[in-house]
DNA sequence: GAAATAAATCAACAACTGTTGACTTGCTCG
DNA sequence: CGAGCAAGTCAACAGTTGTTGATTTATTTC
């Protein structure tokens, strides 16, 4: 049997289905109140193929969150000086792909954080990739408290917009425009006050 | 009978000590992965006095942000200019009982907003009773956009110290006294930017 | 084409969810 | 005292949760 091209009915693909459905899922939802059969059926498979290719619930949400971890949070090429415009971009969300994807992973995050079971991997996550990254960018003596300050800003907003859904930023072109300079000018705050 | 002393039992009494149970559970862990029965456990009463007395969790947890919600979230007399040092003091958390009191508030409204059920809840109560009265306090003509980034700093700050549990504020004396500062110095950039 | 094997399905499980009705306890009033 | 009634208890409900074993289906290899 040559290993290769196995895969006979794809399971790769369902594999991956399922994955997509579960993180389209945990983003609108908190992941205690996601059922796996909700999954599934967005996936067009069966339940039990859930536990049988991520061991369960919990280690498929530890994969959606892994697979967004790997395209990093927080680009690493980046000075201090340009994380403000940065991150205020971010916020506005017409960004790339890439970058819509990036906020998103924000509020994944968010709304599973309070969860037992998926509480601790979310922490991990931010201590480990997304603090660590900013403070290391900030570089200066409180870079700590000031990586702190931005993210503090960076998950209100996502607060905000997403959980919340307050509407401060659904307005005209220009008047997102006038909210990305806003944020900018608020981030450019938190570094240098 | 004479109603008035009627409580034979003490009904009210029960009813408070579920209220507390629920309001410290719901502090720590979202609507959906609390169960009645911990709650019911921690008040040291039968499951079924809750739905009894509540009508349900959803009652509970209503009665829960709507006792909360009395001592109205954003005090009223207060103006712009003492606004930033007020929410400064909030974050630090070492105030009176109220302001602590306050500050859980946000907690919980954070907790539960990505249920489902507790969400449409959460999500009233911050329209009506936060930022409404916080862009009236601001009063320019930016008012509306310049509460949502107060109330963005605001839960961002309360997302990190107490749901990602990053630990900026738990040093000395010394160092919550500065980083009181700074944050008072944020609000203000919020404001005035 | 037949055996072998991976992929997907089905049905059922045990545990837990919130909720309800019938029952028992304890207090108060006539 | 004993009738009445509120407060609390108990057990069970119907529904859902995540998970597992046996079974069927489709694909590949000899």
């Amino acid at each position: 049997m040559t290993k290769t091209t196995v895969r006979k009915r794809e399971a790769a693909a369902t594999r991956a289905a399922i994955l997509a459905a579960a993180r389209e899922r945990f983003l609108r939802e908190s992941y205690d109140s996601v059922g796996l059969r909700e999954i599934a059926g967005d996936a067009g498979v069966d339940v039990a193929l859930i536990s049988r290719y991520f061991g369960g619930k919990e280690g498929l949400f530890r994969e959606v969150v892994a697979v967004d971890k790997e395209e990093k949070l927080i680009r690493e090429p980046l000075t201090a000086a340009e994380l403000p415009a940065y991150l205020a971009q971010l916020v506005v969300e017409d960004g790339d792909d890439h970058r819509q994807h990036r906020m998103e992973m924000f509020v994944i995050m968010l709304r599973s954080a309070s969860s037992p079971k998926a509480g601790q991997i979310i922490r991990d996550l931010v201590h480990l990739d997304v603090l660590g990254p900013l403070a290391e960018i900030i570089g200066d003596e409180h870079a700590e408290l000031r990586a702190n300050m931005l993210l503090a800003i960076l998950m209100g907003i996502g607060v905000l917009r997403t959980i919340m859904r307050v509407d401060a930023l659904d307005g005209s072109p220009d008047q997102r425009a006038e909210c990305e300079d806003r944020f900018r000018c608020l981030f450019e705050a938190a570094l240098s006050c």
